[in-house]
DNA sequence: TCAAAGGTAGGAATATTTTCGTACGAAACA
DNA sequence: TGTTTCGTACGAAAATATTCCTACCTTTGA
């Protein structure tokens, strides 16, 4: 793998998003468990899934333990890690790198409940000490 | 349009994501203008972008002005009623939904520098009012 | 032992997104 | 007026992403 692809941004498709989501749900899993998830939401065949997973670790976006034969596919990078690049990526592609302003919006949204709100304030409270 | 795609969510791909935020940029415009602005991050033919608008007027995501022979295109929703869609999406795809998870990650990122940090307790300041 | 169930691999078929070649009309202007 | 420039429309090609068929191997259990 060159340097130049090496470094280059990873940037999931949606399907793999929705990969992604299940292993952070239910954390290191075979093929199978996947596919199973995912039936919760949508209809989709088996091989469909295990497509997908081949090739976001051909991606180096898994990882898997072949030594059995039911393979454990295992998110390659930390969530947070992940996460953080996808806010990043977001935050400067809709509010041009402001994070306030994204917050700002955050708020003024009908579905953030009080109770959200409030728990935001107490993160910025603990900030301060 | 049948009523299941009028309700449908607006799913705007990369592409169109890019050419969104030119107009959100810059205001109701030509191709060409949204051309040169896309110019300016990528390599990028004219009947591309063209093309491109085309096809987002025709999903309504853009309206246009045909009375002149250089059309004007403009965004059809407000913007933030698209990007509020948008943000909900990130909060509940990758968040499950809670605002002050992402919130944390946002004050946990390195590139959230300590002027936004006042800003964002500025909001909620006032918003206690 | 052998059939059924369940696993992987690989490639082909589809669907979607992105790019651009080409045709052709209108405006600008020498 | 004629030619160059700048615009739109359209369709096809190319690139990507998604889906699934088929082959074949391993495990299970009757």
């Amino acid at each position: 793998m060159s340097e130049k692809e090496q470094t280059k941004q990873f940037e999931p498709t949606r399907s793999e998003l929705e990969i992604l989501q299940v292993l952070w749900e239910i954390g290191p899993s075979t093929v199978r468990a996947v596919n199973d998830e995912l039936l919760k939401q949508k209809e989709v065949n088996y091989t469909t899934t295990l497509k997908l997973m081949q090739i976001m670790a051909d991606k180096r976006i898994l990882t898997r333990d072949e030594s059995q034969m039911k393979h454990i596919y295992s998110v390659a990078e930390e969530e947070q890690k992940t996460k953080s690049h996808l806010l990043d990526k977001f935050v400067d592609s809709m509010y041009k790198g402001s994070a306030s302003k994204l917050v700002m919006q955050l708020l003024g949204n009908k579905k953030t409940s009080e109770q959200e709100l409030q728990e935001i304030k107490e993160i910025l409270r603990k900030l301060e000490e």
